[in-house]
DNA sequence: CTCAGTGCAAATGATTTGCACCAGC
DNA sequence: GCTGGTGCAAATCATTTGCACTGAG
């Protein structure tokens, strides 16, 4: 948490921004909650701290977040975006369903991949995998993914 | 395409649905296209083929074509939505001096990934890795060596 | 013939923006 | 004190929906 403050106070002075309560009292709310959440539930939790901030605020404030390669922005199957603390996992997967990020953990594959890159003349400085699925929870609740399952989406028109 | 077309039609009549000119030509025009389109893309291309299409029915049909495991949905990371017919995964190096995209093909890396998010009980529908580097050619260009010893083997695929 | 499909326009919901006052540095 | 920040309300943008007519099976 400190060292991800520092990373947001040394992108907000590169970028002639201010360190504003507003903008500290975020950055807190959102590295302290555990998980994901969305601007809307961010904005609950952060105005239980203090009823003046605005939606904007927020908005405006998690964007710097991402930006600032402190927060993950998850675009998620239905339509809805969460953020959720940047961890260093570099390869993960993410639930299209319930937006749940589970990291990947296989040295070999981190070690192909290097040496895949290598192997093109590429000099890699990091990368990011992300695979995009259904979680083993969601996968059991839904039955099956991608058929005719419209139930759902049915109805008279 | 006639693969696909097939499971389009068992979806349509397994949900009571029908296969109108609309749905057809939106089909086509989807199966046609090369890469990704998002809805208003796809509204255009439909519309230069026959300009009554409307919007609705455009968003309306690409649900079907999602739901009937014929279309990937992606939620890109700047918020758009875009669609691709299903198959084609996605590993590629980018090149954080230039710019430049470079498609990465190594069947192995994507069937160990698979393999593990299998392995972890992932339904997975599809990935992106993204390599973020230095191409050869910028990395010469900066006097920086590549990589330890990626110069002797360097090799365009 | 019947029920699902369509185009249209209006509705929705998430996110953004213009503006006048406010506060870090 | 200068600049960027904020809250608010209005604006925007993608997507959805209600409706009355149309067309596929």
């Amino acid at each position: 948490m400190q060292e991800a403050l520092k990373s947001f106070k040394k992108y907000l002075s590169l970028n002639n921004l201010k360190l504003t309560r507003q903008r500290l009292l975020i950055f807190k709310y959102f590295m302290s909650d555990v998980g994901q959440l969305n601007p809307e539930g961010l904005l609950r939790g952060v105005q239980e701290l203090d009823k003046t901030i605005s939606r904007s605020t927020v908005y405006r404030t998690v964007k710097h977040l991402h930006n600032a390669g402190i927060a993950r922005c998850i675009h998620r199957s239905d339509g809805g975006t969460c953020y959720e603390p940047m961890g260093d996992q570099s390869c993960r997967m993410i639930c299209e369903q319930c937006g749940k990020t589970v990291p990947v953990r296989n040295p070999y594959l981190e070690c192909l991949q290097q040496e895949t890159a290598r192997q093109q003349g590429f000099t890699l400085f990091r990368y990011q995998n992300t695979l995009y699925g259904l979680c083993p929870d969601c996968a059991e609740r839904m039955g099956r993914p991608a058929s005719p399952e419209s139930k759902n989406d049915k109805r008279r028109f």
